[in-house]
DNA sequence: ATAGCGATGGCCTGCCTGGTCCAGTCGGTG
DNA sequence: CACCGACTGGACCAGGCAGGCCATCGCTAT
């Protein structure tokens, strides 16, 4: 129960209170979210502590709604619903979307959302939050090869939820590991893994 | 450069060092680095701080002492020496050591490897030890699948850095997202994905 | 115009943290 | 038995932290 009457909030509130999301998503992504106090917030953002207080009950919830942030901001750039990844084709571009968008970080770090989830592990509090985003991002990759499975192009004993894990899994294994070695092989490697993994399975085309 | 002068070090300092080093390693697997604080160290070790800055030289050289000693253990739990994954069945035996290994703590929590990486990503002091950890947990695997490639087990056109590489992936993703969802199904999704991946590179035996 | 309320600013505080210091103990060695 | 250096205990500190307080500003609806 957020202290934050989100109901009550004028357009210069609301503006502000993005400002503040945005900001520090970008300051956890880059430092950790322990390493981000609320005066490195406030220094950001040109705030003072009462704002944040105004808009967010403690730092937990202001986590939360930067974990909704993260959420939001990758399932816009996995671009899942506007193209879903139910053909080879698709997931090739899929694979290169998701490659281009962390080489413009150098791979200097994992996925927010499964950094926070490592930070927050065992936060009994965060962690259906994080859940929910993680799973509809399975989803969403689960949905265009349940397309490819009823169009006929996946053979009948493909597991799409099974299959989405693993793609999942390869993004967040793989962007872990990119992100100690600081280059992209390592996620190259396990997408493209799964990739092949989901091409054997695959129905050429008539 | 330690401060702690690591030649002089009598059997009971021996012992002190590896005392906290361990109960330190369960913290912070357990509640996470930033949240493990030296004065819980000394709790949980009935030490003091004089101690702890007796054998390390701050908290990041301790860090470096964990990093080490959860290399040793999951390489030690591993047994990737005494049994290579050289062949189907043993990585099928490896599949079901590693999942065995973290059915113990429910799913609770990531690997500690891969959590201390997306904790510090970005710590250019910790990230080499990091680095040097995981590239010889991957390298351990790799040998398993050069051994089958060599053997004429693997069609001559697998990578076996780069399968290994996605092995080592499947386990970090996966076992984030188990941590998360806090069952095994996630982190079994990615082994077998990758799993069938290698077997479907295998050469059967005439 | 003015009352009311959301938005804002800056200050304050109690606690926790990593890190320091020093006084003292213990076991081995000449 | 004197000595030396590793080892231990605990008090202490300065800075940083989350969080709270209160007065003020400015928009908007009546």
């Amino acid at each position: 129960m957020p202290a934050a009457p989100t109901a009550a909030l004028t357009a210069q509130g609301a503006a502000t209170r993005r400002r503040i999301v945005v900001a520090t998503a970008a300051l956890m992504a880059r430092h950790g979210m322990a390493r981000t106090s609320l005066d490195d917030v406030r220094a950001a953002t040109s705030t003072s502590k009462s704002q944040l207080y105004h808009y967010f009950s403690d730092k937990a919830d202001l986590v939360r709604a930067v974990i909704e942030y993260h959420r939001d901001t990758v399932l816009a750039e996995q671009r899942l619903v506007e193209e879903p990844v139910d053909a080879l084709p698709a997931l090739a571009r899929w694979r290169y979307r998701t490659l281009a968008t962390h080489r413009k970080h150098g791979f200097t770090r994992p996925c927010p959302l499964g950094r926070i989830a490592s930070e927050l592990a065992g936060d009994d509090a965060a962690r259906p939050v994080l859940d929910a985003a993680l799973t509809a991002w399975r989803d969403q990759l689960a949905t265009g090869l349940q397309i490819m499975l009823a169009e006929g192009r996946l053979r009948a004993d493909a597991d799409p939820v099974r299959l989405a894990t693993a793609l999942l899994g390869a993004v967040q294994g793989g962007l872990l590991l990119a992100s100690v070695t600081r280059d992209a092989r390592p996620l190259q490697a396990c997408l493209d893994t799964v990739i092949d993994c989901i091409t054997a399975l695959a129905i050429p085309a008539d």
